[in-house]
DNA sequence: GTTTAAGATCTTTTT
DNA sequence: GATCTTAAAC
């Protein structure tokens, strides 16, 4: 093993096995680096059994990255024995073991954020409720309520509203459970239940995890928290490595207070910070600490450097998204050859996924080979997800809302809605209408052509079904794939298949070289689908040397020479939802602080006058965080001092007022508010210098409000 | 009863 | 724009 390129701090930290460890590691610091080693150091000088080794990240993308990068230290043998993935996949694993304890069939679905919604929507309709929140929006709250161990969090629900709340989510829990299936945040929490309700199922555990590193730790919730905390309490030997100022996914429950509080939870608590940045220049270390220092909420660290000055950060407005992604692909193709880089050595970020289409569309004109690292959801299209519907009633008869969807495929909505009534009416399931169909045939006014078409599904469904144990994941799927293209040629065509179907046959292949055969069933290839797999998975050499799309969320935790920041705009980074919140404008500041420290060399910033987008062209302003950016760090293009500097100028002073005005900067032309005497209204406008706003009221028509008077008469709600 | 077309709604990030 | 829902034509 080499130690050489590390410093004395570093070294320190990985040597340091024992106990509870918190390390504070400000962006590229070599974070990842010292997991990673540690755990080599812990399995070839310690001699630790690697099978004892619990490591945990945060995103798939992490996942892969460190168990990529400890493939370079240690042997394979030893690799396939560490416990490593996310906290979902490692988790939903343990769960698919010990199912039984909690009365669920190990061949659970996964239901993901759209199934969740759909289960909602069912239950509105059923239950006649007096309710203004969205199936969106409740499902997040049942989402926030799960993530925090079933407690309320949120101080703007009133009574009414937890009544109704509650009343739905005891029947969402109730459908989950009776559809076998378990989403996202039940594999968090049913492990708490699991290792709660049964001491020798946690005993058992504690002893194999005798070791628990952990990334990320700014991002874990409160369940995920109380997982480690009950799997740790023996040993003591948990590892943390975080930084509060790339907290990125408090809307997922995240909680930096689980770092600020790492010491109450573990005695003897041994704290390491790393500051020193090894990986960016000087100019990108110094503007992303000048960044981040207008949050309020952080921990005040010192992150330095000796690399060298470097370029300044570049910054390029363009007329429209179109010419945005040509400057890029231009300024690539141009960079390359000055400084003799290839292609993998360029990323592109952006705020939201839709972004990257129209990048795509630009590199393909330009022959620039590209790779987009997504999550599934994306890239799940229709016909994926009708495939994937059969497979999971193939996996787990019981998963109602599948078997909807594929029954939605075959008959009208008025025949769907016929059975979902005589399904509520006599509380049977969907399945066990279609499948006794003879008996309830006179209840439903179908057609006998629909019957027969009901009756073929259910054979086709219970024949693969029976053929599950006998054989393995890819078999299944390209069968039903097959009998898709053969039922439906006008829907689908095989190249939408291809590939789920590289994945699995990659899958297979992979758990076939495992000891025993590993686990090639259908319903274990499933949650790997949901849990793990990204992208275009396999690690072929095609994939290599291109430029990377991605969010900026994906990009923590990596790095790159040139980095690109694309749509640096208000209302899309910041987004347009973060507005009216500090935290949350505070927590997009952070998020611009990732994409910031992700680049080495330099860091090109972009944004647009005019962008297409969600249906309308907007114009636009430049984002505060550009204005943020301390001058001495900073070069505008010639092009865009030309072209865009009324804009600039136009956005600083609004910054600069907005910075004066604390209480101002909440206030929004468009927000919608509640003033306690005269209803709801809307701000049309501000006048007077900000003094006055313009408010249209619901009930009372348009009034102007002094709003130095009416601060704490007025709410805003969006 | 089924297919198609117009209409409405929501547009962040990930497991 | 994309997706899902509802209304009208087949």
């Amino acid at each position: 093993m080499v130690w050489i390129d590390l410093n004395n701090s570093q070294k320190k930290i990985i040597e340091t096995i024992n106990g509870p460890i918190l390390v504070i590691a400000g962006a590229g610091s070599g974070k990842t680096r010292v997991i990673t080693y540690r755990i080599a150091y812990m399995i070839q000088k310690m001699g630790i059994n690697p099978y004892n080794i619990l490591a945990l990240t945060f995103t798939r993308k992490s996942a892969r990255e460190m168990k990529f990068r400890i493939s370079n230290m240690i042997n394979s043998k030893n690799l396939e024995k560490i416990t490593l993935g996310t906290f979902h996949s490692i988790f939903s694993s343990i769960l698919r073991k010990e199912s039984h304890w909690l009365g669920y069939n190990q061949n659970y679905t996964i239901y993901d954020q759209k199934d969740s919604e759909n289960v909602i929507k069912k239950i509105l309709e059923d239950i006649n409720l007096d309710i203004s929140f969205s199936p969106k929006e409740i499902r997040r709250i049942i989402s926030e309520y799960k993530n925090n161990l079933c407690s309320i969090n949120n101080g703007k629900l009133n009574r009414k509203e937890i009544e109704c709340l509650s009343k739905i989510y005891k029947f969402y829990i109730q459908k989950c459970h009776q559809s076998n299936a378990l989403d996202f945040d039940d594999i968090l929490l049913k492990t708490n239940h699991l290792f709660y309700k049964f001491p020798n199922v946690l005993n058992k555990y504690r002893n194999k995890f005798k070791y628990i590193l952990i990334d990320e730790y700014q991002d874990t919730n409160l369940s995920q928290n109380k997982i480690i905390k009950n799997l740790a309490f023996k040993h003591q030997n948990v590892f943390v490595v975080g930084d509060d100022a790339q907290s990125i996914y408090s809307f997922r429950g995240a909680n930096i207070s689980n770092i600020l509080n790492f010491h109450l939870d573990y005695k003897n608590v041994k704290i390491f910070r790393l500051e020193q940045n090894y990986r960016s220049t000087y100019h990108i270390v110094k503007a992303s600490n000048n960044i981040i220092s207008f949050n309020k909420n952080q921990i005040i660290k010192k992150i330095w450097t000796d690399n060298e000055k470097g370029e300044k950060i570049e910054i390029y407005c363009a007329f429209s998204e179109k010419e945005e992604a040509q400057y890029i692909a231009s300024s690539i193709l141009s960079i390359k050859k000055n400084k003799k880089l290839h292609y993998e050595n360029f990323a592109i970020l952006y705020r939201a996924n839709i972004q990257s289409h129209i990048i795509e569309y630009i590199f393909k004109e330009k022959k620039i080979p590209y790779k987009i690292h997504g999550s599934i959801s994306f890239e799940k299209r229709k016909e994926i997800r009708d495939l994937l519907a059969y497979l999971r009633v193939i996996s787990n008869l019981d998963d109602e809302e599948s078997f909807l969807r594929i029954l939605k495929k075959e008959s009208s909505q008025k025949t769907i809605r016929i059975i979902l009534d005589l399904s509520k009416k006599r509380k049977i399931k969907t399945y066990g209408i279609i499948k006794n169909l003879e008996s309830y045939y006179h209840l439903l006014m179908i057609k006998k052509k629909t019957k027969d078409k009901f009756k073929q599904i259910i054979y086709t469904i219970e024949k693969l079904h029976s053929e599950i144990k006998i054989k393995d994941s890819f078999t299944i799927v390209k069968n039903v794939a097959n009998l898709l293209l053969e039922k439906y040629p006008k829907n689908y065509k095989i190249e939408d298949f291809k590939p789920i179907l590289d994945n699995v046959l990659y899958h297979t292949n992979e758990q076939k070289k495992l000891k025993n055969n590993g686990d090639v069933s259908l319903s274990g290839f499933l949650q790997k689908y949901y849990l793990e797999i990204n992208e275009n998975s396999n690690n072929d050499d095609n994939e290599k040397n291109k430029v990377s799309l991605m969010t900026v969320h994906l990009s923590k935790g990596l790095e790159f020479p040139i980095v690109f920041i694309t749509g640096l705009e208000e209302n899309l980074f910041p987004s347009k939802s973060s507005l009216n919140k500090q935290s949350k404008i505070e927590e997009e500041r952070r998020l611009f602080y990732v994409a910031l420290t992700r680049a080495k060399k330099k860091a090109i910033l972009t944004y647009t006058k005019y962008r297409f987008l969600w249906g309308e062209k907007r114009k636009n302003y430049p984002s505060r965080f550009i204005n943020e950016l301390n001058e001495n760090y900073i070069k505008i293009h010639n092009h865009t001092k030309n072209f865009s500097q009324n804009l600039l100028e136009k956005s600083k002073i609004n910054f600069l007022e907005k910075k004066n005005n604390n209480e101002q900067r909440k206030f929004q032309v468009g927000s919608k508010i509640f003033h306690k005497k005269f209803g709801i209204g809307i701000i049309l406008d501000f006048q007077n210098e900000n003094k006055i706003a313009l408010i249209k009221f619901q009930n009372l028509g348009k009034k102007r409000i002094l709003l130095e008077l009416a601060l704490d008469k007025i709410i805003i709600y969006s």
